[in-house]
RNA sequence: GCGCCCAUCGUCUAUCGGUUAGGACGGCACCCUUUCACGGUGCAGAGCGGGGUUCGAUUCCCCGUGGGCGUACCA
């Protein structure tokens, strides 16, 4: 019964975003860690916002990072009878109550209480009140009664002893009019049935986690650690929005990162051990500790992002980039390159160790690979035709006869083979190798070019190079 | 309004009373160089403000300021 046991509970009503995934990150690298397990709960009892959909894509999400749950996940929703249960436990333990008041009169107690210089709270109004005085036809709703004085401390790791007023706290809902449980009551009796003894979440249920002590309290049930860990903010320290990378982890796919930088990018946000960066899967859960992590919010930062996922491009072996790249262009819809990654697959696989260090995110590797797979006559873009002036035409046409009476078609021969020409015409070697980047890749950027002349050989580099030569 | 949380370079962070306050990303300069990257070298860049406690505070306490979260028959 010393066993670890965590859990993710996200609500269904949309993608696994950024923040959860972060969450997730936590709770399974502490499973881990510990030896425990990470359990996988979706809170769904909100009927109208949850779908499906949105449950599969979490699950894919977490799949894709590699972050994987133990047993099947759990169904809020499904365990309802056993939330109403404990509810009516509640009152019969002398708990919990049936309140009768309509949403009117609970808006005029917010109202007092605000007018008051008080939170606005629920005034306790049938908490000790005879229900004979029920008014007939009012579904009531279940109050549990919080302590009316003292002090509730929550014990956070990241957070340390955080002291609640009993008095700001008020009866809150635990099972509606309509016989379901709210979150608050829904959270705390499904984590004590899973055995959940680790809460790791976001700081945002801080004050939650006072309110859920009240449920744990009035069943006499142990309070399980907890660990509110701050969230993430935009760039500017206000709330992360879409445009600031409050996306689903789906969108970090298609934008052409890998599930490893991800990962070890969203680690290293509000957690950290020592200096470290770059670390492994198998490195974060062997370093990993609640003592590390921050209390203050990060700042989501898309430049480091892609600095790390740079890094592992450059890191990857060449097949598993091909296979992501190929995924990912059918993924996007880029359907041009995924034939032409398809058909050129030996190519591209040789030209990848040019490419990665080239390359922040995938869909930057495939655009580098087009060189490779263009059709001719090549599209120049306007900075490389602006390099194609007539000068530089009549150049290139003395770099095809060089190129034609090569023999030896590797890199060295047309290296040494093109100083030697750079040289006879008192020119730099970047006056020819410009121009005859533009003309091979449309360009002006490309991996060296030598390199790509032997990548796309002989005979096509020869082609294209008549096609900038001969027009005009 | 009320409650709670937070605060080190632009950003992510190290520091757990005594450091020239360290690293990473980004920036700038230089080197490498056929372009762009990669790589290498160097430079600039921080303890929110005010009070305490202490021989000594970035570090502990209080106030202020700024930001965040919560305050639902949402989760």
């Amino acid at each position: 019964m010393s066993q670890v046991v965590t859990r993710f509970a996200p609500s269904p009503t949309g993608y696994l975003h950024i923040g959860g995934a972060r969450t997730a990150l936590f709770s399974w690298a502490y499973a881990r860690k510990m030896g425990g397990k990470m359990l996988l709960r979706i809170e769904d009892t909100d009927r109208e916002r949850s779908t499906e959909a949105a449950v599969e894509a979490i699950k894919d999400g977490l799949s894709w990072l590699g972050l994987h749950w133990d047993g099947d996940a759990i169904s809020q929703f499904g365990r309802a009878s056993r939330h109403a249960e404990i509810a009516h436990e509640l009152i019969a333990r002398g708990h919990a109550y049936k309140c009768y008041c309509s949403p009117a009169e609970l808006d005029q107690m917010r109202e007092e209480a605000r007018a008051a210089g008080k939170p606005p709270r629920y005034n306790g109004y049938w908490r000790d009140r005879d229900q004979s005085e029920a008014p007939a036809g009012v579904a009531p709703v279940i109050r549990i009664k919080s302590p009316l004085s003292g002090d509730i401390v929550v014990h956070d790791h990241v957070q340390g002893e955080v002291v609640f007023k009993a008095e700001n706290l008020d009866d809150f809902i635990i099972l509606r009019s309509d016989g379901t449980p709210t979150y608050m009551h829904a959270v705390v009796v499904d984590d004590h049935d899973m055995g959940v003894t680790h809460i790791i979440r976001g700081d945002d249920h801080l004050t939650n986690a006072a309110r859920q002590i009240v449920v744990y309290n009035a069943m006499g049930w142990d309070i399980p650690e907890m660990a509110h860990i701050p969230l993430i903010h935009g760039p500017d320290g206000a709330k992360l929005s879409k445009r600031h990378g409050a996306l689903g982890v789906e969108a970090y796919r298609q934008m052409g990162y890998l599930p490893e930088a991800l990962r070890n990018y969203l680690a290293r946000l509000g957690w950290s051990h020592d200096d470290d960066e770059i670390f492994s899967s198998e490195q974060m859960i062997e370093w990993f500790s609640l003592d590390g992590l921050n209390k203050g919010a990060a700042r989501f930062d898309f430049v480091k992002l892609e600095s790390i996922n740079g890094h592992y491009i450059r890191e990857a072996k060449p097949d598993y980039l091909y296979g992501v790249m190929i995924a990912l262009a059918e993924e996007v819809g880029r359907l041009a390159d995924l034939e032409g990654l398809t058909a050129d697959k030996a190519t591209v696989l040789a030209a990848l160790p040019e490419l990665q260090p080239r390359a922040k995110t995938i869909l930057e590797l495939i655009d580098l690979a087009q060189f490779i797979y263009a059709s001719r006559p090549l599209p120049i873009d306007s900075a490389a035709s602006a390099l194609l002036t007539p000068d530089a035409r009549s150049v290139l046409g003395d770099v095809r006869d060089l190129l034609i009476g090569l023999n030896d078609w590797s890199v060295e021969a047309i290296d040494a083979a093109m100083r030697t020409l750079a040289e006879a015409k008192g020119l730099k070697l970047g006056k020819l190798a410009q121009p005859l980047r533009a003309a091979l890749t449309g360009r002006t950027v490309s991996p060296g070019i030598f390199e790509v002349m032997v990548l796309i050989g002989r005979d096509e580099s020869l082609a294209r190079l008549g096609d900038q030569i001969d027009t005009k």
